[in-house]
DNA sequence: GAAACCTGGACATCTAATATCCGGGATGTG
DNA sequence: CACATCCCGGATATTAGATGTCCAGGTTTC
């Protein structure tokens, strides 16, 4: 079971862009890590669509986060790229075994997919619970400088 | 992010062997639920591997629960078959950003992987706290002549 | 108008999950 | 012992998804 490395990237570039405030070029986010600039586009797009962030085409455009970063939790970026399916899915084979109903949908009613289903509740309750700003102030606490360092190496 | 289909084959498969008690021959099991029988095989080896199950070779020989129901987890059947890696993996990109180390490891300091990797632990923990023994428990609430018609249909 | 920048789709590539097949070994039965 | 049953594990397709590239448009600033 594997998340998308879209993830890590969109995490670590909102981060960035709180920081900065004024709207990034998503080259410029790339160079910055050294990644495929248009691949990373590809993630930042998802995030516009999300409504997490803002991109402002032109000079001087670029993205930008569209809500205050304690409004921005971790789930929210996790479901932007990963989309909201969950990991484990049903597919009802209990449907197929003797006594089943090949046409019901038993992810409601199987133990099975409950319990998988309740565990991965757990998981996004913690992500739901995490904003960008809580992780922005365990970042500040363990290397004070770093949002100043940010805005020189990437504001305007 | 999607979990393999090979956790939910194994779940049913794992709780019908906790019914049956007495070795069930994968080719069976895959009858029963309409499965690959040679893919599901693979699954249940990865079950033996991982001591979760026992396998008999020859006649009346097939696939039975290693342990008691009560001592197999549901986060022992994920990792089996899923592996024991998480699903957010830090490539540790901070390491290319200006004034970064691009020799360091930071999954153990990045706050982004801090926070994804304790998310996980939660999901986890909750995999962890349930057992075969509690989900039969739910079922047979549910449906108490569960246990006797997978007998009828798995037992030799 | 030109340059900077985002948008969205089409396309190529690579990896992992899914699925099949076969030769081999172990075990119970007659 | 001979045979049927059944597991083991490697080799090999097939497929879906993730990754990555490219390009033909827009929109905004200067």
């Amino acid at each position: 079971m594997r998340m998308g490395q879209g993830v890590e990237w969109a995490l670590h570039c909102c981060l960035n862009l709180a920081w900065v405030g004024a709207p990034v070029p998503g080259a410029r986010l790339a160079g910055h890590y050294d990644l495929p600039a248009a691949y990373l586009n590809k993630q930042l797009q998802a995030l516009v669509r999300a409504g997490i962030c803002d991109s402002v085409p032109g000079p001087r455009g670029g993205f930008r986060l569209a809500r205050e970063p304690g409004a921005v939790s971790l789930l929210d970026v996790v479901v932007a790229l990963e989309g909201p399916e969950e990991a484990f899915r049903c597919t009802s084979i209990l449907g197929a075994a003797p006594g089943g109903d090949p046409a019901a949908d038993y992810s409601g009613s199987c133990a099975i997919s409950l319990s998988m289903r309740s565990a991965e509740l757990a998981w996004r309750r913690e992500l739901a619970a995490r904003s960008l700003a809580d992780v922005a102030a365990d970042v500040v606490r363990h290397a004070p400088d770093a949002p100043q360092r940010v805005r020189a190496a990437l504001a305007p």
